[in-house]
DNA sequence: GGACAACTCGACCCTAACGTCAGCGTAGGT
DNA sequence: ACCTACGCTGACGTTAGGGTCGAGTTGTCC
């Protein structure tokens, strides 16, 4: 039986603890946990009990976070790349400090593409060793 | 300076030294060592103070083991699809044995396209990140 | 037959990104 | 008050190696 948390608190400031969070972007307890440790994400706030929890900005956060990781992304660059992005989402920059931050996130966005071409290699990779299995596998007799 | 061990044996029965086999298959002597550890390859044998000798088989081999690391196999399964692959070798085996062999190995097939294919879903999450990333960058000014 | 550089050995500790377990406290419904 | 599901911290385990150490081994050159 769930909980629905969500109605307990009114006026659209829903919040939601560890397990939903956990259960609807689809990571594990200890993963959202390690990943406060890390540093990628906080909790808004406790209850009184300290239970963790979190909004609906936390679970987008997360969801990204889940995209980056097939590119290998260490916790660390994550960081890193999500930091960025919360500065630059501050409304209230100059133009050249917001220059600044658009040019260091044109860096990641080249060193995404890296990553997003290797990943494609090792996927051709992953192909040939595939079909070299199917060739295992259909050769029944024998190999002369 | 490298020590041409290739030559130093003749008769087509060439032996290298793992830092030679490390060179040409791209991996670390460390992996190498640590692989030996995690029984997918042993030495063909030792010189008399302990250096492992390898042949051109170990190479294949270990090219092999490169190709399955994209998809994830841990050591572990690489360890039994190699073994397996060792027992579908040998020349002298009973009909029935090689049926039995095989059907593994048609086990082994499946599990590799299941895993080629959520490193292809991979491969779409990473490009939509990348797209995601592209947008906040090319975005100059304001969300509004 | 000694010097020497390059190579290798085993042993050890270290890391990232979690999994898993234990023991104990909390949230909220009845 | 009680129950049960849920969550907390802390600690250790795991995988696939990386780094480093001092000590031993090879091949080569003199």
């Amino acid at each position: 039986m769930r909980r629905n948390v969500s109605r307990s608190d009114a006026a659209r400031g829903d919040v939601y603890q560890i397990g939903d969070v956990a259960e609807r972007v689809g990571l594990s307890l200890r993963t959202v946990r390690y990943y406060e440790e890390a540093g990628l994400l906080m909790p808004v706030g406790r209850t009184v009990g300290g239970f963790r929890l979190y909004d609906a900005d936390a679970i987008e956060r997360l969801l990204l976070i889940r995209k980056m990781k097939p590119l290998g992304f260490t916790l660390e660059e994550m960081r890193s790349l999500l930091t960025l992005r919360d500065e630059l989402a501050a409304p209230d920059l100059a133009a050249d400090t917001r220059a600044a931050l658009q040019e260091r996130l044109g860096t990641w966005v080249l060193l995404a593409e890296e990553k997003l071409s290797t990943l494609r290699e090792q996927v051709s990779v992953a192909e040939s060793f595939v079909g070299g299995l199917h060739d295992d596998a259909d050769r029944r007799g024998g190999t002369a």
